[in-house]
DNA sequence: TAATAATGTAAACAATGTTAACACCTCTGC
DNA sequence: GCAGAGGTGTTAACATTGTTTACATTATTA
């Protein structure tokens, strides 16, 4: 328990936006998303359900808030993979490899964490106004590296990271919603990594 | 309305379980699939809540029994698009073209109907057992094909046939869920159905 | 035709999202 | 310092939901 959710006998909370929506993250990640309501997270977080709705105006709206934390974490965990390998250099293969670690990560995450990646992508009527994703950004960051070592010409990049998105987050999808099993997930892993490599670097 | 949903004063109803799942459906793809409730599904069927739990254990085994039917309904939208190509021959561009098809209804159908394919790939704690699913056997029908006309090596089907799948099912589950727009489709669309026939296609 | 199984209804239950009226806390302007 | 105003929590209620139990009706079968 890093902070009390609570500090003494304060009738104020402090920070209850942010610690519902935390609550509401752990809550799907072992339950699912449907397990996610406002009655709940309150209890959680040890208050009464209609001080949510100070904060978020529907459940609907919390779903929302939730979806896009996720997709911000599925992001930082994709960033962190990738410095792992080692800091950005014009070496050829280190820039594959950190191209190849964002993909890894984004279906690690989603076989580690199969609730949440489903949240991530729900239709969802009222999410946050986000502009271009920070994954996407990411990706791009990792396309340009492989520009700059001689891997990828410019004019394909565009269409390398759609291919690469695309069959990354298929893998990931199917994965996660258990389509395909643990058993046959390394034969898929490694027909969508070659069949993306294939087709980003020139041959 | 092609049948009444009861005939007369019949208190007994014919055939309730399938006019539930139907019903069900068009909910889920009218409303979403967080529409999907017990009750709302009685009163369109004109009968008592009570009366699903003849036919159903729980909500959550209607949603899979929905997520099933909806399955099986894209299979067969492949399955028909392909067959709409003209039937099967030696021919290599028409071999081609009947597996660029079952893709594209694929793809199709989930910008189409967007909530049910939603459905059909959520995770599904009660999910009715379903061997290998009518869409994977179509696929592998298509790619027999192409080995037959010689356009694909058997050694290569396998790994040709999971690339395929993973692609097409990661765009198609980005535009469902409105991750890109309308707008950004046609640049995915060639992106991906390119890249997998680089893949498949022998060069 | 009488017994039995299948399939519907009626009424109740606990739990849910949501709202309105009220209480407390914190801050600002004098 | 302090009065009031706005922010943030509580309490109590409401309509609606999934689900169960007891009962009514129809269909089937011996």
């Amino acid at each position: 328990m890093l902070t009390p959710l609570r500090k003494g006998s304060d009738y104020h909370h402090g920070d209850l936006r942010d610690a519902v929506i935390r609550v509401a993250r752990d809550l799907v990640a072992s339950e699912g998303v449907s397990s996610l309501g406002i009655r709940r997270v309150a209890l959680r977080v040890n208050v009464t359900p209609a001080a949510l709705y100070r904060h978020f105006e529907s459940l609907e709206q919390l779903r929302g808030e939730v979806s896009g934390r996720v997709r911000n974490e599925m992001a930082e965990m994709m960033i962190l993979a990738r410095e792992k390998v080692g800091p950005a250099t014009l070496s050829k293969t280190r820039s594959r490899a950190r191209f190849a670690a964002i993909g890894d990560a984004y279906v690690a995450y989603a076989r580690k964490f199969p609730r949440l990646f489903e949240i991530a992508f729900l239709t969802c009527d009222a999410l946050p106004e986000t502009g271009e994703s920070l994954a996407w950004r990411t990706l791009e960051e990792s396309l340009e590296e492989l520009i700059k070592s001689g891997l990828l010409e410019r004019r394909k990049s565009l269409k390398a990271a759609t291919l690469a998105w695309s069959s990354i987050h298929g893998l990931a999808s199917l994965v996660a919603s258990q389509t395909i099993s643990n058993k046959e997930y390394p034969l898929f892993r490694k027909s969508v990594l070659d069949g993306v490599q294939d087709a980003v670097f020139a041959r």
